[in-house]
DNA sequence: TTGTAAGCGTTATCAA
DNA sequence: TTGATAACGCTTACAA
């Protein structure tokens, strides 16, 4: 049942624990012939490195700064508390966990920061910005210099499927299929409400929707997009317009991470309706909205197991691990009154 | 940066490291003054053990039983499948699981399977059986002899909040929800079938299901439980005079967690329909069900964030740690043919 | 290219 | 009631 150690490699390969070590993590130095025969020592042994007692020698501390955008609102908020609250849990596994505020919309300052971070001060990075040039080859930089990188809840599409965050077709064609069903016999159409479709994400959400609703509910009709840009002002406008110009709305589709905003809007103008609500992110105000009937559902992401995920992807990183499989699927939750 | 050590500790107070040790791990044999003047100086420096040296140094490894009844379909192979898979991704934390097959109705094997196991060689069990007095005496003797037990998906009530598993009147309550929201404009009755309504989790499921339909969907009008027994003769039987006797059915409740045999049932009875249909736990059988649309909806708990929670918790309960808060909850997840 | 020996932060076994 | 001292499994100077 006892694992055997580096010194039970050792005595089998008949050399040292330092060429063991060396051998392990790969350093150079060692006889082409000494690494053959440790590790098929490895093998005959069926060794487990304790990684414990590594970081322990090593007195290995992991250092990790989520960079998040300065706007945003209680979706942001809700993300900072988890991280702190991972900073708590992952303590022990001597994990600190920094949030370092960028502006999404400036790339050179976001590429600035990244390129500032000093390897030895910091193990990894969590980066939620949008895919831009200077923001990729920050990146690529970063890694380069041996700082593990990670795009977080915005995707990176040259980091392949090394990321963390929902699959937002998958979110965007929920939404529909829940509007599809809850409207059940009515037919007409539906409003869509985005901060910006500048974004991969939300474009993605988008082609989720539309195919949902092409596929399924002939009887139903998605209107273009409407683009708060973050701007009060503009979405009273533009929202208020949608509404006089569509006489046969039966649905709301919120697209945006905050949903706060462009609901408010709407609480405004329309206040009580039987018309059907479907939102991003479990937040405060989300959450009150579905208890009240303001809201008939949320397309959620679990803001504490995107921020766990992150460090188990980060650190698994910074420990040359490939991090394990099923765990750090994101999954695309569903959220009603009677499951908050 | 660098946390303060038992050494730091040990010249604080003016004492050996051994007798920190003492003191932090609430040994008797040290005189009260001194036990003062260490927890001082933990309180001053803001001591935080490191568990990782701690376990080093205790070559501490971690057993832990899961007790899974011997009958069961597809759920239980998923639950066996992730308690491998955990295997694997705590094996660095020193952690091994096995499983053990129990009679869930044969309370006496259950005990005295549960007095059988040696502190020794077994640091904690989680247990999926139903309350019994003779299953509760055993686990308090368990616990008695440093043993930890959790009860695992079925709960107990004795251990208050102490377990594992989904609220399951939450998860009734969504399934009515569902079947309300997607039956819309129809009124009629619902068809609800379980495997037997003497367990705990049963009954609760039963009175969300109810207490949401009553409070919501009027029109709508739960039956009285069909109970299989797990006997697919009789589940033929009580289904199809069932389906006789009520001509206004819109939907279907499959209240137990292994829906592939009344499914199986129903399906053949009705074929495809446009009766709502709603059952509980993902499985291979009950997603192919929601892809083929002979399924609208699924009420899960993940499987594998079952698995890791116990384990957590079991760890923590040997290392004298109160779990971690929000991670350990377990979701009533929706799942649709959408967020598959 | 390899080995020796000290050290990481804790616990355990003695002896005082 | 306390304190030395040697582990635990691995890394890392420094020496050979």
């Amino acid at each position: 049942m006892l694992r055997p150690t580096t010194k039970d490699l050792a005595k089998e390969a008949g050399v040292s624990r330092a060429t063991v070590d060396r051998v392990l993590n790969g350093r150079d130095g060692v006889k082409e012939k000494t690494v053959t025969r440790v590790n098929e020592a490895i093998a005959k042994l069926g060794f487990v490195r304790n990684i414990q007692a590594a970081n322990l020698a090593k007195s290995q501390k992991y250092r990790f700064v989520f960079a998040l955008p300065r706007s945003g609102d209680q979706f942001k908020d809700e993300i900072i508390r988890h991280i702190e609250e991972a900073g708590a849990t992952f303590a022990e596994d001597l994990v600190w966990c920094d949030v370092h505020q960028i502006d999404e919309n400036d790339p050179h300052s976001i590429a600035a920061f990244l390129t500032s971070l000093d390897p030895k001060t910091t193990s990894g990075v969590a980066i939620m910005a949008p895919e831009t040039p200077q923001v990729r080859d920050a990146i690529y930089r970063l890694e380069q210099r041996g700082v593990a990188a990670l795009p977080f809840i915005s995707d990176q599409t040259t980091m392949k499927d090394h990321w963390v965050g929902m699959n937002n077709h998958s979110a965007g064609a929920t939404a529909a299929n829940l509007i599809g069903r809850f409207s059940n016999c009515a037919g007409g159409s539906i409003m869509i409400i985005a901060e910006s479709m500048q974004s991969r994400d939300s474009l993605e959400r988008r082609l989720g929707f539309d195919a949902e609703i092409n596929e399924n509910f002939p009887n139903l009709r998605a209107l273009p997009s409407l683009e708060t840009y973050g701007n009060p002002d503009r979405a009273q406008d533009i929202i208020e317009s949608a509404f006089r110009n569509n006489s046969d709305l039966v649905g709301l589709y919120v697209l945006s991470s905050e949903a706060r905003p462009p609901l408010s809007v709407v609480q405004e103008l329309i206040g009580t309706t039987d018309l059907i609500k479907i939102a991003h992110e479990r937040t405060p105000f989300t959450e009150s909205a579905l208890k009240s009937g303001n809201l008939d559902g949320i397309i959620a992401q679990n803001p504490g197991h995107l921020v766990r995920s992150a460090v188990r992807k980060l650190k698994a990183n910074v420990d040359g691990r490939q991090a394990k499989g099923s765990q750090e699927r994101i999954r695309v939750e569903v959220i009603l009154r009677t499951n908050l």
